[in-house]
This record gives structure tokens, sequence and C-alpha cells, in this order.
DNA sequence: GCCAACGTTGGC
DNA sequence: GCCAACGTTGGC
């Protein structure tokens, strides 16, 4: 349920505690939720960016159907996405402490898959950049199903997608892939979906 | 809507 | 620090 806020880049009032938010640990204090919103100038300076051979790719959930949790809706779909300001959303309301800790680790421009989750169609269906911007539609759709396909037959030949996050660590709503995993889904582009 | 998987909470 | 109860995620 980790979803993005629609929230305009820059918009006020960034942090009325989430509705949602039952409680916030202490720990991650400030906006725990990192904001990976028009350069922080925070991010920008003091993220290094020196270790540029960590390529860093990125797979994040949103629920493309509507779902009231205390009476918040929970839908933020790819269109939502594109429909913001400048198609860039602010992705808070992860609650989660380790998907919290990817998103500060996200660097501006690396690139994330939009995965649409707890819905009819589960999948990849586009690209983003951090920041979070839309990119583009996926050139298809990629299933769930087909991932998994190829997640269960890579752990057996040793294929890419082995040891795909989005299967090892089920619940886990923003996860990093290896650049062999973001290629790899890439290519799948040009494929017959099977 | 069901429920498996798994994260979190809190008593002890 | 253990672990049972509870809450959440998310596919089906």
């Amino acid at each position: 349920m980790p979803r993005p806020r629609k929230r305009l880049t820059g918009a006020a009032g960034p942090d009325k505690k989430e509705l949602s938010e039952k409680r916030i640990k202490t720990k991650n204090s400030e906006n725990a939720s990192a904001k990976l919103e028009s350069p922080s100038p925070q991010m920008t300076s003091t993220s290094k960016n020196c270790d540029k051979n960590v390529s860093n790719y990125w797979l994040m959930k949103s629920e493309p159907e509507s779902r009231l949790e205390k009476g918040v809706d929970m839908k933020f779909s790819i269109e939502d996405l594109k429909a913001q300001p400048k198609q860039t959303a602010c992705w808070d309301g992860v609650r989660n402490y380790q998907a919290r800790n990817f998103l500060k680790a996200m660097k501006l421009e690396e690139e994330a898959f939009f995965y649409h989750s707890n819905c009819k169609q589960p999948g990849i269906v586009g690209l983003m950049k951090v920041d979070v911007q839309f990119v583009r539609m996926m050139k298809r759709f990629i299933s769930l199903g087909e991932l998994k396909a190829y997640h269960q037959a890579h752990k057996a030949t040793g294929g890419p997608l082995k040891s795909m996050a989005l299967f090892t660590r089920q619940r886990l709503s923003v996860q990093p892939l290896s650049r062999e995993e973001f290629d790899f889904i890439l290519s799948l582009e040009e494929t017959e979906s099977s």
C-alpha cells in the first residue's frame, strides 16, 4: 500500500503526518518517507555521485484500483502519475522500514519500474526516474505471472531473475533491482508476451 | 473476499 | 530476547 500521494512538487504542507500512519516510529524521525522530489539540497549535494558504478535500479509498487484505508483512497496508478503536475509525485506513505531505507538510498535520475499491485492485473506498467517522475509506459505490460515464470526458470538456470526481490522479498513495496534484472526486464518489451 | 506470508508489537 | 497475537501486503 505504499502509495505515492498526489501532491504538487514543491507544494507546501508536505508534512501533515500521514493520516494513515498510525504510529510513526520515532526512529525515522523527520520526513521518514523520503520525498524524492525536486532536488532537495540535501540529497543532491551530499549524495556523492562518485559511486556511479553502484548502478541502482528500482521497482516501486502502487495500487491502481481504489481501496479505502481509514477513509483514504490508496489508488495511484501510472495514469495518475502521468496526470500529476510535471508528471511527478511525492512517494510518501511507505511504512515499511526497509522500503523507506531504499527510498533514502535512491539518487536522482535513477530508473525505476512502476508496478501495479493488489489489482486485477499485477505487473510492471511503466518506467519512472527518481524524482519521482513518469518517463514512459512499457512497450507492453509485463505481468507478474510472466516475471514469475522467468524467476522460476532462472532459479534452475542461473538466469538474471533468479533472485528477483519481487519474489524473494515478497512484501517489500520499494525494492532494488540489479542492472542485470533491470536490463532483462527491459528486453522483455521486445518479445512476445507468453 | 480469502488467506498465506511475513512484519510488528508487547508481555513475559 | 523469545514468541504468540495481531496487523498488513498482495496474489488469487
